[in-house]
RNA sequence: GGGAAGGUAGCGAAGUGGUUAAACGCGGCAGACUGUAAAUCUGCUCCUUCGGGUUCAUUGGUUCGAAUCCAAUCCUUCCCA
């Protein structure tokens, strides 16, 4: 079946919903860790579940090119190969057509994007029909439509025509979707501008789609500022009973801002990353556990986390685990990062409810910014 | 006792007359990371009141100039007795 969003909060723009999946019923607004080759790194899925993740994101591209969309298929689908019976949502490979051959050789035209594959060099086509058809025998609950996901330093009239071309691709793409238990959503470019992102968010919803998600976020150097435009011009013609998805955000503080205008779903492969680097967040910032001043401290990262690692473990071991290279640590980290994400969006869901987000969020951010860094 | 090689910043190791406060690696200290080519990348790492000061085992020479050449001394490793 396709997904479903039943909107059963609404706090100024701040929404407390519900997404009905194959999987189960699941609250929003949500964060979905990331797991780009069938996995969220370090973590297996029952630490997954343990920090309550509801949905987890894998990637198009990556599977196309390894093992392959057949063997995913013959595997019994993405869930089963991965062991994960939650909800998958795919991405297109859009991104991935920015990041990865990002100042390489590539060559986007109307039929789709011709670039070199980063583990052999050889030529790859990837076109709309193409990434719905891999995402189609992923089985993934939600599939992406195939996008240009321009960078922030593209022109309004680079943006423009990306997006009417993306707005094509849309369509050719939900032509060829076939997955009846697959939901398929449309994505909104048009940079920080407001006629743009108009533009785009009418015509795509024109098309018609299961969910509806903001993209051409967070690239490279983008200000906070162009984000939160972004959103604040996609928004208003978004339909209210579909979920809006912010794509590769964020940071705490970008979830609450992306939730005050309206969003549902986020997507970051900060938690994990980052914690794999050292980092962890807390309440009152990022910290790095490498740092000398963690080197005797036998507290958890933070007290009031109901998370496994700071349940169990001290920020001097982490540091301990960190200096000698040991992948523990990552682990560790990334159980906290993404508890403490996912823990942020319970929070979140409660102060809509009591019609306290605004306060909630300001309070959030204060202590979030008096970083003892 | 005889012979050989060698002693360079926290460690390892380049450099063998000037452009050398001294490559590079490790270690150390910080920073970055937003639809994951990322367990990665970047910066700093003799002292400094930022003018400069003090270095390449030690001491003394040669030279306009020495980590680099010479002498002595101390130490290390290896080989032969």
């Amino acid at each position: 079946m396709k997904i479903k969003y039943e909107l059963i909060k609404n706090n100024d723009k701040a929404r407390h919903g519900i997404l009905h999946t194959n999987y189960g019923s699941y609250e929003t607004p949500m964060f979905m860790p990331v797991g780009t080759l069938a996995n969220v790194k370090t973590l297996v899925p029952e630490e997954l579940k343990e920090v309550n993740s509801a949905v987890i994101l894998s990637n198009t591209y990556h599977l196309w090119l390894r093992p392959g969309e057949d063997i995913v298929q013959k595997a019994g689908g993405l869930h089963k190969f991965m062991n994960w019976d939650g909800p998958i949502l795919t991405d297109s490979g859009g991104f991935q057509v920015f990041s990865l051959a990002k100042n390489k050789k590539k060559d986007i035209t109307e039929e789709g994007v011709y670039f070199k594959s980063h583990i052999d060099g050889r030529n790859l086509l990837l076109t709309p029909e193409k990434s719905i058809e891999i995402q189609n025998k992923l089985d993934s609950d939600i599939a992406m439509s195939f996008d240009e996901c321009p960078p922030a330093s593209a022109s309004h009239e680079y943006l423009k025509n990306s997006l009417e071309r993306t707005l094509r691709w849309a369509k050719r793409g939900k032509e060829v979707h076939s997955n009846e238990n697959q939901s398929l959503f449309g994505i909104v470019q048009g940079g920080p501008y407001e006629d743009l992102r108009k533009e785009s968010a009418i015509e795509t919803v024109k098309i018609g789609f299961d969910g509806y998600s903001i993209g051409g976020v967070a690239n490279d150097g983008e200000s906070k500022e162009d984000m939160y435009k972004a959103i604040d011009y996609s928004i208003p013609y978004l339909p209210e009973d579909k979920p809006r998805y912010l794509m590769g955000v964020g940071e705490p503080i970008d979830i609450l801002e992306g939730v005050q205008r309206g969003i549902d779903m986020f997507d970051c492969v900060l938690p994990t990353r980052i914690a794999r680097h050292g980092n962890a967040f807390t309440h009152s910032g990022k910290i790095n556990l490498k740092n000398l001043k963690f080197r005797e401290d036998f507290t958890p990262i933070e007290d009031t986390c109901d998370c496994y690692t700071c349940k169990n473990y001290t920020k001097a071991y982490i540091r301990h685990l960190l200096v000698a290279n040991e992948q523990l640590a990552g682990r560790l980290l990334s159980i906290h990062n993404i508890r403490f994400l996912i823990k942020l969006t319970e929070d979140i869901r409660k102060s809509i409810d009591e019609d306290k987000f605004i306060e909630f969020k300001n309070n959030f951010i204060i202590n979030y910014k008096k970083s003892s860094k």
